[in-house]
DNA sequence: CGAGGTTTTCGCCTGTTGGTCGAAAACACG
DNA sequence: CGTGTTTTCGACCAACAGGCGAAAACCTCG
């Protein structure tokens, strides 16, 4: 160790927030550090910088050590973390992304690694805490503006289903009416003519729907300031 | 220069898109590199990261030197740019920012600093091109649902050159009528009850306007998924 | 000082979107 | 075959945005 941050180099980490919908709250995944500094508490997954690696595949790689990748439907780059106080020295600078895993999935996952609700976190390592919450807050702005709802739930699903995944995420009730009208029109929902088998205590079998993409994006911006009419340049 | 690589520490840099209002078209703020790598070609302003300071000081105090930071009105992360052969060894890392100048404001610049169309920019170093118009595009995409506008608009203003700003930024032609109508009802545009004296050629006086908060906002984002009546949850 | 030209502002209409409610449909069970 | 349960659908309404054209307010020039 020399006089690294006179030479200007500084440790580049990644890290992953990842969210999966519980029954009726999110929850993220989190491992229970066993060495200092911060032993005992629980950190993101994540890792150094790769040299030969940009950010978004290091997260990934890393990634790998604790969940099955192919359960993780979608991943995004969050923003970087830089205080320099952020953690103990030497400083580090970490690059956060949202991961998400369909609710259907149950990855294994290692024995130091399990699912916590987000709203009742232990206690943290770092300021990962505030990580995390960024990440659901990013979730909960994409789900009114875009499909990334496909990330949340599996292959088909209902609409009450679908209904209890958006009512977790965004921690308030959803009406199943308005969801399914309003993906509907979007395009985002297709109906896959099939229904499900109804519940223990009957009830009318739910028709099953699929996103009709599986890849972010942005459904029909605000209406605001939407091109005119003919969509030409000005 | 030992096994830096190996031992995972990285330049970190921060860079600045820097975005103003031309009459028509967005322009942005480069400099003409005087040394190699990429030597004469156009780069954003920016720097390395340091080491008391996190990444959004840290392009600040860079800015600083290219242009006055007081007209600078808003400030806000992009992402990270990461790619290992984004330049010429040794590896660089940098976290890009959007900032913006109201089309009033004409601070001075440097000898080697020049503002260049967006839509027609010169031969730019490294992938300073891409994040440009990253840049743009992130600009574009919160105009329509946050109160951005007010970081490229003067103090006071009429509808009409809020307009241009629109257009400009947007690409497209913009509605007066629409866009007072919007922006006064999501309550972000208020009237200061003076007018504007007449153009040169006549016409009647234009009313000024201010921006209720020069302060990032969002505007009620999405009507969708909206908490239902009564705001509780669930 | 009035006519014609220019720019801004305002009102009206229309189409789309989203929120709400309640009835109807489709199932299980006794 | 009624009752309870869950899902689905239609209808209504309020809010919002786009478009258009008339009216307002100013200029200059004859």
């Amino acid at each position: 160790m020399w006089h690294v941050e006179a030479e200007g180099l500084i440790a580049h980490d990644v890290l992953a927030v990842v969210l999966r919908m519980a029954p009726s709250s999110p929850e993220v995944l989190l491992w229970q550090r066993a060495r200092e500094p911060h032993s005992g508490r629980w950190a993101l997954p994540g890792g150094r910088l790769g040299a030969t690696e940009d950010v978004e595949v290091s997260v990934r790689r890393h990634l790998a050590e604790k969940v099955d990748l192919g359960e993780v439907a979608h991943v995004e780059q969050l923003s970087v973390f830089s205080d320099p106080h952020r953690g103990p020295a030497p400083r580090r600078v970490a690059t956060a992304f949202l991961g998400l895993v369909p609710s259907d999935a149950d990855p294994a996952v290692p024995a130091d690694t399990a699912w916590h609700p987000v709203d009742a976190l232990p206690e943290t390592a770092f300021d990962h805490g505030e990580i995390t919450r960024d990440g659901l807050e990013r979730l909960r702005a994409k789900l009114s503006y875009t499909n990334i709802g496909f990330a949340l739930a599996p292959e088909v699903f209902s609409i009450s289903e679908l209904r209890r995944l958006y009512a977790a995420a965004l921690g308030h009730r959803v009406s199943a009416t308005n969801l399914q009208r309003v993906l509907t029109r979007r395009g985002v929902l297709v109906p896959t003519g099939t229904t499900a088998a109804p519940g223990p205590s009957g009830g009318r079998p739910a028709a099953l729907f699929r996103f009709s993409e599986r890849r972010l994006r942005v459904t029909d911006p605000f209406a605001t300031l939407r091109p005119p009419e003919g969509a030409r340049d000005c």
